[in-house]
DNA sequence: AACTAGAATGTTGTCGGTAACATCGTTCTG
DNA sequence: CAGAACGATGTTACCGACAACATTCTAGTT
């Protein structure tokens, strides 16, 4: 049957070091090791009295495939590489946790290379590194355009998918947020009377933060108000509080639309330390509804973003090219506009 | 010499979708394919002109290792799983960042896999997928008792490291926020005349709560003041503003601490919506240093915490024993108290 | 009972590397 | 100058799974 001894010499003994193998299964079923991988890949066509000893073999010595020695022959692997920026900012750490799940519940693995931003050639390295384990796919996750740039750059051979909010394309789940977000938020702050706005933007390398300035400018035309000012930060409440606090003079605004919560915290500590009452002499409203939105102070008027859906449909996708299947849609809840007591009516002149 | 042919049938064109295998090389180069594995080894033993002929194909070939036949062969990989909770919180997902950008440095890719807390068999589940990738190693950061435990239980056949703050063990870098920044932090509220102090504890499930709430225990004994509480909350600013808001009556402290900044903004919150003064009439004080910390209002005295460099330090514990080296030691800087507003003289009666 | 189609199972080769062993040349020694 | 000794390179086997092909077995037909 087979020429595999075992090299323990004792038979009896459970304690084995190493995992078992089909051909283990098989010499303990006493059947042929394709029979176990038959068995393994669903195979219909077995005799039950066979199946039964296969099963029993199988169980006897836990068996647990390898899938290194499988994704060399089939070419296939369970693990899909993924890009991101900053994983431990709230935004892409949650869409990595979201995609992470997703990628477990579906049996693949997601290979984390975290771009270190201080290091220039971090990408490229990673890049290099990511393309040498071989992976069922690749996913860019959080990402900034350079990062965009070399992804796309990149011959992966496997399928790839780039989960940035992207700029041209209509009816992109992606783009949901400013689309459909930051109109309904500059609609609740014109509807409570305001008129003139000023924008705190992200970092223009984020596609996500362009595509949040223009919907912003979209919107403030369409409904006829002003927009006095865009400043921009690096996503950080520093940057926040920088932006406000670094002015000679405030502009003449009344409320601040600040492209995510973490920076509107800052803007808001800035205003307060100008003398400001925020939301009756200014309102601010950020976006993402992070956690601790609600428990700022004032609690913080701003948009629901469901990151962890992003990761997940991101994934959703890249399984749906790296299986050959249809797309099964994740539905990601739109997002929606929470309202809080950092927005207020406009103050009367 | 080899036998395998050119599929396409062309041969001066470059496109090739198939990555180039040493056979290739080989060929390319007029040698056997182990003369090229040699190279590729670092083996020193080969002729100039032949190494001459094989670095050029290598390079004309633009040749990648595939690092799954490697594996299978060798039986080793470049790949560490990791196994996290939450890594959508700040903390745990700086410690993942930190780690994946060690790891990266060091060759190595990291496989996350974040628990997924709603999924009972969440971590059951993940064991066996990580089991199945064989993996250079394992790593468990950001963890709970529960995780811990079916961690350990868990044979894996490769080394392994817990990255939580253990409890009994001495000299420990995991306990340093505990042993060394805790009693600076009560010794600080100390120092500003409060005697009597409230802890708002972190869920009893992780090991890095108890440490800390044990830690606070032991420093109000020594310096002779008064715990008149012990709240508990989620880790959540959430949990944190509730932790107060649910009390009927606030117990009589002059200070609260708690274990981490999350918490402590929703903590002060609910005293401020109590009508109390920070840090007039109480004093708040955090443990983490999150990046918004500096911002809230009032900006809240804490404890730095080092996650990145926890991150690195478990991946350098884990690389030692995977390469049987010496501990490259990281050097993670101890705590260190922030004073920022939240915390003041204690009020006079 | 002999024959045969088709199902069940076994055998061999393959993926891309690494390791052990085999072989071919050198150069050095006696 | 023969032969040893060693250095450089080639051959073959192997890791654990899958796939193609080969073979055996079973059951149905005549």
């Amino acid at each position: 049957m087979s020429t595999r001894a075992d090299p323990s010499g004792s038979s009896g003994v459970e304690t084995r070091a190493k995992a078992a193998t089909i051909y283990d299964v098989a010499q303990a079923a006493g059947v042929s090791h394709q029979t176990v991988s038959r068995f393994l890949r669903g195979f219909e066509g077995i005799r039950p009295a066979t199946r039964e000893r296969v099963v029993q073999a199988l169980d006897e010595l836990g068996y647990r495939p390898n899938l290194t020695a499988r994704s060399l022959k089939s070419g296939q692997s369970h693990r899909i590489g993924a890009l991101a920026h900053e994983i431990s900012q709230v935004g892409p750490g949650r869409i990595v946790e979201g995609a992470s799940i997703a990628a477990r519940e579906a049996g693949y693995v997601l290979d984390i290379v975290s771009l270190d931003t201080r290091n220039p050639r971090a990408i490229e390295e990673s890049l290099a590194l990511i393309t040498q384990h071989d992976l069922a796919g690749v996913l860019a996750l959080a990402v900034t355009d350079e990062m965009t740039k070399a992804f796309e750059a990149t011959a992966f051979g496997v399928p790839s998918y780039v989960a940035s909010e992207s700029e041209g394309v209509e009816d992109d789940p992606r783009g949901l947020l400013s689309k459909v977000g930051i109109p309904t938020l500059v609609a609740h702050l014109a509807g409570l009377g305001h008129r003139r706005l000023v924008h705190v933007a992200g970092p223009s390398m984020w596609s996500a933060s362009r595509n949040r300035t223009r919907a912003y400018e979209a919107a403030v035309e369409s409904l006829n108000l002003e927009s006095v000012g865009i400043l921009h930060g690096d996503w950080s409440a520093a940057s926040g509080y920088r932006a406000i606090a670094d002015l000679s003079a405030l502009p003449d605004a009344t409320a601040y639309l600040v492209a995510n919560d973490q920076m509107a915290l800052g803007v808001m500590l800035a205003l307060k330390e100008r003398g400001l009452r925020i939301p009756q002499d200014v309102s601010v409203v950020g976006v993402d509804d992070i956690p601790e939105a609600a428990y700022l102070d004032p609690p913080l008027t701003t948009l629901s973003n469901d990151f962890e859906g992003q990761g997940r449909a991101a994934v959703a996708q890249l399984l749906a090219r790296i299986e050959r299947t249809v797309l099964t849609p994740v539905a990601v809840p739109p997002p929606s506009l929470i309202v809080r007591r950092s927005s207020g009516p406009a103050p009367v002149r």
